[in-house]
DNA sequence: GCTTGACCTCCAGCTTGGTCGAGGTTGAAG
DNA sequence: CTTCAACCTCGACCAAGCTGGAGGTCAAGC
């Protein structure tokens, strides 16, 4: 068992982001006789997901909500992952591919001509993000004219 | 020349949203004889631009940054476009690239029979720093988006 | 058994990315 | 010329995701 310290100092994470995501759910302790919290190990493979989903724009509150998926007591289980995993791929296989589009956009104009942005994919983004993700508000379909 | 009404509508972004862009520098507009607001066409563009980068996880800082790089006044040149593109694509990478490890460990899992968790990838994450003893490594320092 | 640093709770405050409403002005249609 | 939706500014407020301090407790070393 890991003292919050520990945890703090292995996984990087501040000792009050710790507290921070307990209250929050997404990772658990016990309890000392004394009240001083100890972890599990496995916390830090939690804590590792939790930023790295934090990392590409996932919120505390996605990542709660596909933990509690996971048993807080006992090693996961196949079927624990899979379910985790179906909740989860489509959502990462959106993001993915919008960063695709961002950057390919980026270079890709820089080939296509920019000078004209007539027929730029960039011209083209507006419609494609229609109703993503809670965080982001949505671009609806623009009525491009003519004139860019 | 637009108005903030019909850039509202138009982008999907909400006009008290076009206001606090404006704020933060992230688009421009010019001003009638009364002091309405006017735009030109290519803030849908940009909209969408910011939008997209919002949505994979990138700050307004940051997308105010790369967009500065971009001319206000006129058409986007070539260069323009190449030098955003130079100084994103790092960053979209390696957010892709953290992307496809989350969801590939998901995936993997699945694959690599988690019932015993002793080689699989996520189990991994955290090891790797808690093997390097004491003064060990910490995870990424986490979010925020000061690498763009 | 005393010290000291790591721990506890509670709460105020910070930043980001906005929304909402009050109170006033503009501008195009009738 | 009136009307009224759409616009303006400004400041309060919101939620997420934290940080930091105050004031108190625990536990390991001397």
């Amino acid at each position: 068992m890991l003292t919050i310290g520990q945890v703090a100092e292995r996984s990087g994470v501040p000792h009050t982001a710790l507290r921070f995501y307990e209250d929050r759910g997404l990772i658990t302790s016990v309890r000392t006789a004394g009240n001083q919290r100890r972890y599990l190990r496995s916390v830090l493979r939690r804590l590792a997901f939790i930023r790295t989903a934090q990392r590409v724009g996932l919120t505390l509150e996605d990542v709660r909500d596909a933990l509690a998926q996971l048993p807080d007591n006992r090693t996961p289980t196949k079927s624990d992952w899979e379910r985790l995993s179906r909740s989860w791929k489509s959502e990462l296989d959106a993001r993915i591919d919008a960063l695709y589009r961002l950057r390919d956009r980026l270079t890709g104009c820089i080939g296509c001509g920019c000078l004209s942005l007539r027929s730029c994919a960039l011209q083209n983004i507006d419609d494609e993000q229609a109703s993503h993700g809670p965080g982001a508000p949505k671009l609806k379909p623009a009525v491009e004219g003519g004139t860019a």
